[in-house]
DNA sequence: AACCTGACGACGC
DNA sequence: GGCGTCGCCAGGT
């Protein structure tokens, strides 16, 4: 991650709209990083992330992989089982015991949001 | 310069 | 579908 002033839109942005997802759904890395305008940039979703509280009002826990699946990690201290749990509180269900159905599950941006999504 | 390391993703078998 | 491999991109050693 660069440190000039647009990867810092870029992280700002990754926040926004993380935030914009409801309850009850999930987007992935990958499509974060798309909607904020930097394809193959899924990973830098995943940095981004990893410096927010786990009691932030960001609801990180919403984001999964493109498998529908959670991200598992050492570094994560335990975060990755916290937001199974939260994505279960949420009404989300696991199949195969660790996957999430995502043709049910995934956000899809309302055309508005992709519009302030440009002029941001 | 050559690797290594990631809360990732696509592809092939 | 599981699993390995490779591509990705920036930063660190």
């Amino acid at each position: 991650m660069k440190t000039n002033t647009q990867a810092l839109t870029f992280q700002q942005k990754i926040y926004w709209l993380v935030k914009q997802i409801p309850v009850g759904y999930v987007a992935t890395y990958g499509q974060i990083a798309a909607l904020c305008g930097w394809p193959r940039h899924a990973r830098y979703v995943g940095y981004a992330l990893y410096q927010v509280a786990p009691n932030s009002d960001i609801p990180w826990h919403r984001v999964v992989n493109a498998h529908g699946k959670i991200s598992y990690a050492p570094q994560r201290q335990g975060t990755d089982e916290l937001q199974r749990w939260r994505l279960e509180a949420e009404g989300i269900i696991f199949e195969a015991g660790d996957r999430i159905n995502l043709k049910r599950y995934q956000w899809q941006p309302s055309a508005t949001l992709c519009q302030q999504l440009i002029s941001a």
